[in-house]
Formats: structure tokens, sequence, C-alpha cells
DNA sequence: CCGCACCATCGAAACGATGCGATTCGCATC
DNA sequence: GATGCGAATCGCATCGTTTCGATGGTGCGG
């Protein structure tokens, strides 16, 4: 509605009601020219967006329209730490384009928000600020469990990738435990004895010198990320005498200076099986910059199968649906939205082999 | 308000007015509550609190506070084509990394659009439908034109980077026609005269073999895509006799087989100005493949300047100040939203010499 | 030629919160 | 105990739309 017609031409928006008076019919009419239920004459329909299009109405207002309808189309995706972090990670990446193609056709806004736990009270005020029908965690991080309070109370129905393993969640599982209990055996076979394993950073946003060498299953439970520590509780379970070192960043660089403490101590594993396939090819550089020859002299494997561009070698590793699961959350937010009420699934990975991997020299 | 208690459990949800009655207190007093401004009693503010956590109130309804206050807090990121190949993109990446991290500070949601021409009205509607604040127009793309209008009509603040150059957008531009320039300069300095162009994949979904070889200068009219032909153009303005081929696809293979086709032609070029980084890291793998050393047997550019993981030589390319474009964009996002009229800005470039460039042989 | 059904249109009440102006409260002062 | 004043609280209109039930007009069958 026109109101402050006032000579300093400060005019609020065109509503519903200038185009219906316009039109010399009743608001409810005019909405009817809107929408798709309810019956209207296609000569009044063309009368009303005419005169639309006269005072330039583009359409009703969004938030209005949510108010009445108790939905805003909108759907949450949360990741850990920043944007920009979490799109430069593959295994992000190939997540989200199977959300995001799933999303699509439901015709959902996809509004993005990272969460950290440094700035927690102000990225979790920002979120309970948003109307979002559903929310999506994107990646697995602690940090979302403070989150889920106020998304319960406010019945926002959630959808999780690997976790948050709590109630109210519908889950995107990955039996990668036993993925990499497979690969470890794998490894075993082929002879492997003395074996390194190089971990991700347990902080998000870690960015300094890897951490000490240590055996592979010391201090489990103080490991607060549940695929951090389940992954490295499959290797402790195969290869009990493993030393494992901890990268000191996200980088590439971090992955191969800490796999590099690795093979320059007193008596260097014959394989390095790495927690991830961009760790792993930080162990595929720091082999090079030794003069070792991969899997001649060192077997290196990964987890999680993601498309690494530019990489030449076919890593051994363990490939996750990635983009499946993106989709199977997709699905599952498809489900809740329409009222239903989806179980939680776990999705299989599968050993794959590549040309990184072979019996110790 | 709690309306249905009907036996069949149909809650709608818990609303302000609830919490005001079970604290004894008028709803404008427990808004307050919630609110910087106003005064109201530390006591009553507790007791309201303690009343809303009683029966489980999140916090006022954004979709309310946004009806009367006219804003949502959120900021629409407009993407050509899908978010997946978006984010696949380095460039539109580590512009994203600088929005996002500018967005992040106005404390504003971000909301993810992706724009096609293909299904044009569907998205169209659905942008439409979002109750967005401000949009952004994060890559260059003609489809978006036809998104103005509506957008105008709406007087959402529009800001684009390198486009669309329309009125009422607000854009973070790029010399790139100069830096290209100078780039060609260069290269006739060093004396190279045979010079092959590959370009990019005009359509942006484009999946295919490679175009023929044509004149650089061809019927540059046809290319819609200003990024493109602006860059084309400085080329020509320098090597009128350079052939040019078009990439079929986004990926780097693409590249690789345009550049092949450059490489095989009868008089092969000796340097290939590739219109982008990736197509230039294709040009690489297209030399290697023919046992041409670089810089040596041939010279090969980028632009861009992006930052692409795993490459281990320098490229020879224009650089961009990609994180700062979409720092600037953020920045007027939020003189936009406070009200100011920021001005469209030009930003430079800066030819960078890799070892990927010399004199023909 | 009358009555009935049906359909287009309308009026008014939500949706859930906020903010203005008015009212009441608490307390100090005379 | 009456008065004055600022602070705390309240009532109500409002944001722009949708939707429900009511109303009036049209056309058709009996």
């Amino acid at each position: 509605m026109v109101k402050n017609m006032t000579t300093s031409s400060v005019r609020t928006s065109v509503t519903l009601a200038d185009v219906a008076a316009l039109a010399k019919v009743s608001t409810s009419t005019a909405s009817l020219a809107y929408r798709r239920t309810g019956s209207i004459t296609e000569r009044t329909r063309a009368r009303i967006l005419a005169a639309a299009a006269e005072i330039g109405y583009a359409g009703p207002n969004p938030t209005a329209r949510s108010l009445k309808s108790g939905r805003s189309g909108i759907v949450g995706i949360i990741v850990a730490g920043t944007v920009r972090r979490a799109f430069q990670n593959p295994v992000a990446m190939a997540t989200m384009s199977g959300l995001s193609e799933a999303l699509d056709d439901l015709d959902v806004g996809q509004l993005l928000l990272s969460h950290r736990s440094e700035s927690g009270d102000r990225s979790a005020r920002l979120l309970d600020g948003m109307p979002v029908d559903a929310v999506v965690f994107l990646t697995r991080g602690e940090e979302f469990d403070g989150l889920l309070p106020s998304m319960r109370a406010r019945r926002i129905p959630m959808v999780g990738v690997e976790g948050p393993h709590e109630e109210g969640v519908t889950l995107v599982d990955i039996d990668d435990a036993s993925g990499m209990a497979v690969l470890a055996g794998r490894m075993r076979d082929l002879g492997h004895r003395r074996v390194g394993v190089v971990m991700r950073a347990t902080r998000i946003d870690a960015n300094g010198p890897p951490g000490p060498l240590s055996s592979v299953d010391a201090d489990f439970d103080s490991i607060s990320n549940r695929t951090i520590r389940e992954r490295l509780r499959a290797v402790a379970s195969v290869f009990p005498d493993a030393v494992r070192v901890e990268a000191g960043g996200r980088e590439l660089d971090s992955g191969e200076i800490a796999a590099g403490r690795l093979l320059d101590a007193a008596s260097p594993p014959t394989a390095i099986l790495a927690q991830n396939d961009m760790l792993a090819v930080g162990a595929l550089r720091a082999a090079e910059a030794r003069g070792l020859q991969v899997p001649r002299d060192l077997t290196v494997t990964g987890f999680d199968g993601a498309d690494i561009p530019l990489l030449d070698r076919r890593l051994t590793t363990v490939e996750q649906p990635l983009h499946d699961r993106g989709l199977q959350a997709g699905r599952m937010v498809g489900e809740l939205l329409a009222g239903g009420s989806p179980s939680s699934i776990v999705l299989p990975v599968a050993f794959r082999e590549g040309d990184t991997s072979g019996p110790p020299r």
C-alpha cells in the first residue's frame, strides 16, 4: 500500500492491494491471479496481471507468503568451519554436488551456513534467525551439537551426513570403519608389518606442524571426531603396532610434512595408510622428495575415493559413494518436507586397488 | 498460539503469545525480552525467558520478524549453470571465498541460487520466491539478463562480478582486455608470430568435441559472453593472424583436446595463448603427450592466476585479484544494505611471468 | 418461468511478530 | 497523603499475503 507519498519521495513497495485497487477487484481476487488453486476467470486474471505490470508489481512478497503458509522454501546447509574451506575439500564438494542436484529438483533454495566453534554464539544466532524449512549437516563436526536444541524446539527437520549421531537427526552414514578394516587387511595380506598412519588434523582450523609420532591406538577417547576416531580404530584392529602422526593442517603440504616424519624415523614403515586421499597425495610427495618409488619402495593408501584433479596416479583407496550420499540426504529432505519420516541409512564403501600399493620390498 | 489441540495431536508452533500468557505479561513485553532496544526489567526478562524455556519456545519466528522489518538478512548468490560446476571452477571459488568472508562479517545468510537458461522460468520463479535483501551475480552469464526486471521491480539491490553490464547493477569489473593485451604484447616481444588461441566453450554446459580452427577475429559479435569476447579481441589486436579453437567443454580434457588440434595442424603455433588457466594446463598436457618441452618447444600461457592444486609448474599468466573482487562485491552489498550507493569499480590485473613461456625455438 | 447449483468474487480473519503511543507503576519529594 | 516523573508495561494497528466462508449472479434443467 502506498502510504508515504510525501514530496521526499519515500515510497514503500507496491503491494497486492495496490494492484487490486487498480484492477478494481478485491485483494483476495488479486491473490487468486497468482495461485494455481482457486477459480478465477481468465479475463479477470489478465486484467489483474495488466494492472500489476502497470504499477510495477513483481509478484507476491515472499516473506508474507511464508508467514501465511508456514514455509519458506529454504533448506539450510550447514558446514563446519568456513564456507571457503568446505568447498576446497573434495569430499564435501562431491557430497554437495549430489545434495544440490536433489534439492534443485525439490525447487527449494539452498542457504549456506557455516558454523565454527569459536564464533559459536554468533553463527548459532544467525541460524536461529533464518527461515529454513529443514537443515542438512553437510560435514561432520562436533560443534553442531550445540545447534540441535533450538532446531528441535522449532521443529525443523534435520538431516546429517556422517553425523551428528543425535536424536532427531536422520542420518546418511558411511560404513567407513569396516572399509578401513578391509583396506588394512589387504595391506597385511600383502605382507606389510611396519605401518604408518597419517591422520587428519583433529581441529578443523588447524594450521601448524604435525603432531608427535605415537602409537596408533593412543588415547582414542580424546578424539572427538567420530569419523577420524573410527577409521583409526579400524587400522588399530589390524595393525596394533602401527605408528601414527597427526597432520598439522588441512592443506596438501601438511600431509607431506607429516608423512615425512614417518619416513624419516629410525625404522620407517613399508606402508603409509593415510586417512584420506589428500593426505595420501601428500605422502606420495614426501616419498618422491626422498627418492622412494611408489609402490616399489613404499605403499601409500588413501580413503574416500575423491576426485583429485591433476593426479596422474590411481590411488589405492576405499571409495565412498560421495555423490550418492548427497543425493540420499536430499531425498530425505524431500521426504521430511512432505511430512514423511525417512529412516537413517548406512551406505557401503568399496576397496579399490590402484597403482600405489604392493608388497613390501 | 496453540489452536489445534485435537486428539490427533496436530500442534501448530509455540508463539510469543503463548510465552506471554504463561509469564503473565503482554506480548509486547514478551517481545522486549528478545530485543536489544527498549526497556525491560531484568526480573521480567528472566521470567519471560523461563516461561519460554518451559514451553519450548525457541525465539521469535524469523519470517514474522522479516515481514515487520522488511528485511530477511539473506543475500542471494547467483551462479550460472549449476552450483556444482560453479564450485569446481577455481575462479568462481576464489571469488566466492572473498565474498563469503565479507558476507560473514555482515551477519547475513548466503543463499545459493543457480540459473541456467534451459530451465529459465523455473529458476527465475525460484529466485522470485526467495526473500533476499540483495543479490550478487557471482559469475558472468548472459542468462542473468532475464532476471533483472523482476529484481528491479522489487527494488532488490544487485551487485555483479564482471557483469551484467546493465542499469541498476553495481559492478566489480576486471580490466581483462588490457591484461590480455599486455600478455600478448610480451609474447610478441619474445618473438612469437605463429600463435594459437584456446578459448573457453561459449555455452556454459558444453560437452563435446572442440570447434573448428578459425581465424582469431572470426565473428566476434556472435560471442555473447563479454568476458570471452573481450579477451579474444585483445589477442586479435596484437596477433591478427592467430588461429583459434573453442574447447568443447569445461573439463581439463577438453582443453587438452582443443590444444591438440592446434598442435597437430600443418604449421603449429610456437605459442598457445589459453584463455584461462585450466585450459592452459590442458595445453601443457597436450604438449607433453606430443613430446614437446615447455617452454623450449612451445610457450603456453593462461589467464586468471587461479590457484591450481597439484600443478608443479608456474604458469605464465595474468593474475586477477580473485579473492579481492569477492571482497569488494561483499563490501558493496554491505553499503547497499546500509542504504548507500557504492559506485562500480574496475580492478586491475597483472602480468605474471612463469616458467611456461620463452622465445620460439 | 422458477428454482437450484455452481462459480467468480468478496470481506474478514488469520499468520507471528514489532513498535508506537498510551497507560500504569514505583518511588521520591514536598 | 498528594504530586510529579521516568521507567516499565500494555493495547492495538500493522507488515502483505492467503484462505475460509459468505454472497451474488449466471445459466440450465424441469
